[in-house]
DNA sequence: GTAATATTTCGTCAGATGCAGAAATGACAA
DNA sequence: TTGTCATTTCTGCATCTGACGAAATATTAC
């Protein structure tokens, strides 16, 4: 039961849910383009991103400088298969897409995206 | 996406995810059965159970002078699913269980209980 | 109608949560 | 080592949330 609470908590904040969602879709985000994504302070982010990660629905790793957070593999199907349902015609969630695909290109040039360049995506 | 925003919201408070866990093998319960499980007023038990109805997890339905609340039949499949499969070896929530049969038990001879008792269950 | 009972709404308080900025930590480069 | 940059932790503040009791509302019994 905690683990429903828990990730229920961690879903039932706007910012955190909205970041969620768009790694649903990008795979992988970075403190920086969260930041950026949300119009939020590092700080706040972080703090964020480590309730995610607490309730084992991210997963974080660090390479180099930056860190780097994903949807955590082991997220039970049933409940993405829920919020994928659930988003079908939400048009902050196409908005969010929109954005996070112009975002992540623009960040194409910068620092924190040449590290990782190797790997899947 | 506020769909999943005002849910997980609802479900993110212990005292609320247990009723609606409770609600998951007892299909009805009361105002004054939900007070006494949770060991809360009743003007309390009324404010949670009317934000679970407004995230459209739960039915209420006046009968007499008694409310009865159940989940609503819209609720997502997967939601319940990941909820049921999340669950399976909680000792809380087995413990929730026999209390909340024993409790039903005893409101058995309850006012609240014989305005139902044609009712399904 | 009036009284009794069940529930909801309102007012208030204490504790939790989100936020930013400052300071601390960790990693890379010179 | 020292400096720089990305991130995290700490601190303080504003807002939100859960709790109760009291008052309001709704329904049944008389």
């Amino acid at each position: 039961m905690e683990s429903i609470l828990s990730i229920s908590k961690a879903l039932g904040e706007k910012n955190r849910l909205r970041v969620f969602l768009a790694l649903m879709h990008t795979k992988e985000l970075c403190v920086c383009e969260v930041g950026e994504f949300l119009g939020l302070a590092p700080a706040t982010v972080s703090r964020h991103m480590s309730i995610l990660c607490q309730a084992k629905l991210v997963d974080s790793q660090k390479r180099g400088k930056w860190v780097y957070y994903s949807i955590k593999p082991t997220v039970a199907p049933e409940l993405l298969q829920w919020m994928q349902n659930s988003i079908v015609d939400s048009s902050l969630v196409a908005e969010d897409g929109k954005r996070i695909e112009s975002l992540v290109r623009e960040y194409q040039d910068k620092d924190c995206r040449k590290v990782c360049s190797s790997e899947e995506r």
